[in-house]
DNA sequence: GTCTATAAAAAGATAGAC
DNA sequence: GTCTATCTTTTTATAGAC
């Protein structure tokens, strides 16, 4: 399927409407930014937005599909990598830090906006959620196997480990006091401390 | 100062349409919610609200407000409760759970909406945030200095403890699969776990 | 205290010119 | 492919009757 340059471009142009929408949503909520201003800041007229986009609801759900697609293919990443239970959670950490502070906009949307999602997108946006939930529970389900990990429940462990992560992109500043590689690290250390079985010395 | 009946009529309708605004802003956020609809839900006619209330933003703030005084209001109970850190730390995260869990709504609104705040209440919200992760602060480098814990750096680590906890307003329900109390159990367990000194059993 | 009526601005979306 | 003009609806807020 070959691709005509004009079909390139009209995707370039959409790709970059879809990166502003998504500063403005997270600056102002998707029902606080008006089609004007969303056109304005892309420097073209009132009308043009819906060459490119169907609505306003459009918009969110494309800017929805980006994080989701990060996010699971990390997850799907994850799950095939090698590495013991905590090598992985670890690495799924790291990954999850990355896609937070690299689309902080899309994400921030992400996660405040779902609400406003109908249909299908909201669907989809459920499914995707639980699924990398479920990618999560299935790392601590191995470690517990593995006797690596010892936790009270499999689910809200995995549900605490999100909120340790997920939280950052309320406070994440790409010009703050921390570097995404700083906090992997500090958070991925102290979850992991947190579940992992303390073996007693063993009295040789 | 005797309030008269009047008075004590007027504050507790108001208290309730905070409570209804709270409950449609998190359902339909900030923006996504009409006066008109607000009014309905309140049950009475449209005009009324601003007998009330001097705006719809004025509403947010009051919401916002309310979060605000029982946080601080925790913050310092347990910075001036007995116990060592640990202790506190974790009388500190059953309290923020507890007001996660009993005012979903006013939470919701409070972590979602506060980008609309403007002037003062923009201005008292960012304070109130700031003193409570001090007071984070403030019990983590007592357990520092006490030998308890053991952490790369004091802020980040609160951060991280607020993100932990705080997330929680995402996908609690009150006829879920938790409560309040394992969650924070959890969660407490989990964090002092990872950051609490390690003793290597003494060599006796 | 609560109502209805209404002002005035802004919203999302469409049609047709260029 | 982009612009302008416009339709329709809805928005926040106010004024004045009861």
């Amino acid at each position: 399927m070959a691709r005509t340059r004009d079909e390139e471009k009209w995707a370039t142009r959409r790709d970059e409407i879809i990166d502003i929408a998504a500063k403005l949503f997270a600056a102002n909520s998707f029902h606080g930014t008006g089609v004007q201003e969303l056109c304005e800041a892309v420097g073209l007229g009132r009308g043009v937005l819906y060459y490119y986009v169907t609505s306003k609801e459009h918009l969110l759900g494309l800017i929805h599909d980006r994080v989701m697609e990060h996010v699971l293919a990390s997850a799907e990443r994850v799950l095939n990598a090698e590495g013991s239970p905590s090598q992985r959670l670890t690495m799924l950490g790291r990954e999850l830090i990355d896609i937070i502070t690299t689309y902080p906009d899309h994400v921030w949307v992400f996660l405040h906006e779902f609400r406003a999602l109908t249909g299908d997108e909201a669907a989809r946006f459920r499914d995707s959620r639980q699924r990398y939930e479920a990618a999560i529970q299935r790392i601590l389900e191995e470690g517990v196997a593995a006797g690596e990990f010892e936790v009270a429940d499999v689910k809200l462990t995995a549900l605490g480990w999100l909120g340790l992560h997920n939280y950052v992109y309320i406070w994440f500043h790409s010009d703050g006091q921390f570097t995404p590689e700083e906090i992997a690290e500090s958070f991925g250390r102290i979850f992991l401390g947190g579940i992992q079985v303390r073996r007693p010395v063993p009295a040789s």
